[in-house]
DNA sequence: CTGAATCCGATACGATACTG
DNA sequence: CAGTATCGTATCGGATTCAG
C-alpha cells in the first residue's frame, strides 16, 4: 500500500487533478457527518435510532442524506425488516470496513491531539 | 496507538459528544480543501504560487483561509521573506507531518477505491 | 508575487411538522 | 419507528477587483 505522497502520485498520477474521483469520495467521507456515521457504524450494526443518539448533534434530515450517499458509495448498507413497527438496520459493507481500517487510526490522532490544537480559539 | 473504535472511546470517552474539539478538527482538516492543501504540503515546503497550482482547483480565496486554519492550527507554518517581489513560503508543522502519517495511507486507499465507488452517478 | 476585500449564488445545515 | 417534506438561515465557495 502507498505510503507518500510520491508513491500515490506514481500509481494515480491525476490524484490532485480537479473533477478526479478521488474529490467526490472526499466530500462523501469527508463531509461534517460521513466519518462521524461510519465511525459510529464501526461498532457494528445499528438501528436508525441508535444511530441517531450515537452520532450526537446530527439532525435527522443529514443523517437520512449521509446514509443514503455512504450507501450509494457503497460503504454502508441498509437492511429493512417488514415489520410493525419498521425496523431498519444500518451497517458497513466489507468495503466500508476496509475504510475504517485507514480511518480509525486517524481518528485516534485526531482524538489525542484535538485538545491541544482547539486550545486556541479558531 | 487505538486502533478500534472501543480503544478511542476507552480513552477520550466523548469523541462523538457535540461540542467536542475532534468536531473541529475534523471540520478544519476534512473540509474540502484541508486535506489536499495538506496532501500537497506533504511534498515539502512551496510558495503560494505553487501550491495554488498543485492543488488544482482551489481559488486563491479558499486557498487563503485555508492555509489561515491550519495555521492556526499548528498543522502548517508560514515563513514570508523580506524581499521584492515578496516571496511566503508554506510548510508542514512537526504536528503536520506526524498527522500525514495517518492521512496518507488513507488517501492511498481512497486513490485507489475511488473509481470503483464514483462508478455510479452521485 | 502574495495576498485582502467585496459581491453574490449555491447549498449545506437545522428546526419543525407530518406520514406509513 | 423510520423516515419525508418544507422552510429559513448560515456558511461555503467562486469570480473579480484591488493593494503592498
Amino acid at each position: 500500500m502507498s505510503v507518500s505522497l510520491a508513491d500515490i502520485r506514481a500509481e494515480h498520477p491525476e490524484v490532485f487533478s480537479d473533477g478526479c474521483p478521488t474529490r467526490v469520495v472526499l466530500d462523501h467521507v469527508m463531509g461534517k457527518w460521513g466519518i462521524l456515521v461510519l465511525m459510529a457504524l464501526s461498532d457494528g450494526t445499528q438501528r436508525w435510532g441508535v444511530l441517531r443518539r450515537n452520532v450526537s448533534g446530527i439532525s435527522e434530515k443529514m443523517l437520512a442524506s449521509t446514509l443514503k450517499t455512504l450507501e450509494a458509495d457503497g460503504l454502508v448498507v441498509r437492511t429493512a425488516y417488514p415489520e410493525v413497527p419498521p425496523r431498519v438496520e444500518y451497517g458497513l459493507t466489507d468495503r466500508g470496513r476496509d475504510l475504517m481500517t485507514y480511518v480509525l487510526p486517524l481518528m485516534g490522532w485526531v482524538a489525542e491531539n484535538a485538545p491541544a490544537i482547539v486550545a486556541r480559539p479558531e
